[in-house]
RNA sequence: GCGGGCAUAGUUUAGUGGUAAAACCCCAGCCUUCCAAGCUGGUGUCCUCGGUUCGAUCCCGAGUGCCCGCACCA
């Protein structure tokens, strides 16, 4: 796709989302406040069906899963748990100079010191080497000062580890220059909060960053009631929270976001994983299909392996090339039983599985689709909008997939002033509004109602005409995507729309 | 967090140191027998707060938001 149309072809989508209702920025009369969102009429009908899907297809429809909706706040034992509060607050360090950013532990520095007195510090990114290039640094250091006498062993150690006085004496790794680097800052990206009356160190809690903890938190209770047998999985929709650094890319990465993750508990063997891991993989894509993603805008791509957390045995993730870029839309990781066992070892309850047919008991590994509400949202905007023409008038029109489409039928008659018309459209009106999300609109030309409803992917549109009320009763049906009308009486079309409706 | 650009109606944009404009959209009415027809009317704190000025939407500063690049993204 080619940057300098992807970047308009953006922008077209963020405005038709705005004025359309589908997508608001939060709190706008207020000036806005960066990586929220708020989903208006229409985005909000769009959002749920896309839930309903995936709830429909992935837990509903299958007897091996079951539903979890865990709360937003959890014990912070939860996050220590899970790594999320020791292991992700990297504090980085920048250089106010080369505008470089580094994270502060894998930057190493020392004191390079003949004699007993001190002749500048040396700096490195970590590195198998990083000992060898900090004594080559030195001697010439010591050349350049003129020094005789002996160097001493330096010793390198990670930037955070130094006092603020030492940190103040290293030179930036880039640019050489002392005082150019700023103080380790953090980046934690769990929004804290306090709960109780009292605000001090015992009342923190957080937001969660992730719904798959709620999971792993209620694997007991829900193998103790949930009559489950590995493999299984449990499922859960819910809002996740980030403080990230910088939120892009419209709701593509904003700070608050829902999220559908499902842990499958799987049997611990070695050879066990691959084969569900790959499973997985191939529903979701087809999944991904079958509400209406644009096939050839779907990707796979694997992490490899020296990119993966220390757990994880593999991590797949289903890409979508967005206008701005090919991105992940889900992640599908085999996490080893990392989880059930850091909680196992923090909360002193035993999470082992009794398997009945292997009488054993072990800890059940693990295969995580995780997949963002918000990005799967997008990716359907993304992949149904289009400009067309017809009969040389260019058209916008979103081609949802009828099972998502925020509304699923205009009914209209065809012309307003005439009562016998109106009456009767809103009767089927109203007769269909039972089933589903439709609307009637009478003001203007047929044509323009038309149009209008493909602005927004309604993808049927059904005319009550003078056949309607004087001949057969029959009514037309008007096909968005071809544009193309067929007559049908109502209850030929109640069958047909919800064939194309609810596949 | 850093650097650059931008901020005017719901949307896209024009414009000005002296009380702001177009197109489209939207709403109401008239008209209309199948793909954005026409007519009439309606809808605006020029992002916020300071400063300069007799007077600021315009100039200056700060903030906020958006876009692009860097960095970050468990």
């Amino acid at each position: 796709m080619d940057m300098a149309n992807g970047t308009s072809l953006i922008e077209e989508i963020v405005s038709l989302c705005k004025r359309r209702g589908f997508v608001f920025q939060s709190s706008e009369i207020y000036g806005g406040i960066n990586g929220f969102f708020d989903y208006g009429p229409l985005g909000v009908e769009l959002r749920r069906n896309i839930k309903d899907a995936w709830w429909e297809d992935m837990v509903r429809r299958r007897d091996d899963m079951v539903g979890l909706d865990s709360g937003i706040i959890m014990n912070p034992k939860v996050w220590h748990a899970s790594g999320h509060v020791d292991g992700f607050s990297d504090p980085m360090v920048d250089c106010r100079e080369s505008k470089m950013r580094y994270r502060a532990d894998q930057l190493f520095a020392g004191d390079v010191r003949v004699d007993g007195q001190s002749l500048g510090w040396v700096c490195l990114l970590e590195s198998v080497c990083m000992q060898d290039d900090a004594e080559k640094k030195a001697e010439s250091m010591k050349r350049k000062a003129s020094r005789q006498g002996t160097l001493e062993a330096i010793e390198l150690r990670p930037f955070d580890e130094l006092s603020s006085e030492e940190q103040s004496l290293v030179p930036s790794p880039a640019t050489g220059t002392v005082g150019s680097l700023t103080e380790p800052r953090d980046f934690n990206m769990m929004f804290e909060t306090n709960v109780g009356a009292l605000r001090d160190a015992s009342s923190v809690a957080y937001l969660r960053p992730e719904t798959a903890q709620g999971i792993f938190a209620n694997f007991k209770n829900i193998v103790d009631t949930g009559r489950v047998k590995v493999p299984f999985g449990i499922a859960q929709i819910g809002k996740a929270f980030r403080n990230e650094i910088t939120p892009r890319n419209f709701i593509f990465r904003s700070r608050e976001f829902e999220q559908m993750e499902i842990e499958y508990f799987i049997p611990p063997d070695e050879d066990a994983w691959p084969k569900y891991h790959r499973e997985w993989i191939d529903t979701r894509m087809s999944w991904f299909s079958s509400i209406g993603l644009t096939k050839d805008f779907l990707g796979e791509e694997v992490h490899p392996s020296e990119k993966l957390a220390h757990y994880a045995k593999a991590c797949t993730d289903i890409t979508f090339k967005f206008p701005f870029g090919e991105h992940e839309l889900e992640g599908i990781a085999a996490r080893g039983n990392f989880d059930l066992t850091q909680h196992q070892q923090h909360s002193g309850k035993n999470l082992e599985f009794f398997d009945e047919t292997r009488k054993e008991k072990y800890l059940p590994h693990v295969i995580e689709p995780s997949l963002g509400v918000d990005r799967t949202f997008l990716a359907v905007i993304c992949s149904a909008y289009q400009i067309d023409e017809i009969e040389g008038e260019k058209r916008t029109v979103l081609r949802f997939h009828p099972r998502v489409a925020p509304i699923k039928v205009g009914v209209f008659p065809l012309v307003k002033n005439k009562p016998e018309l109106v009456d009767r459209a809103r009767k089927l009106y109203q007769r269909l509004q039972r089933k589903w999300n439709v609307i009637f609109d009478q003001t203007g030309a047929i044509g323009r109602r038309y149009r209008r409803i493909d602005e927004v992917g309604v993808p049927f549109g059904v005319t009550v005409d003078f056949e309607t009320i004087e001949g057969d009763g029959s009514i037309t049906v008007r096909d968005r995507d071809s544009t193309e009308q067929q007559r049908l009486s109502e209850d030929e079309l109640v069958s047909f729309l919800d064939k194309q409706i609810n596949p």
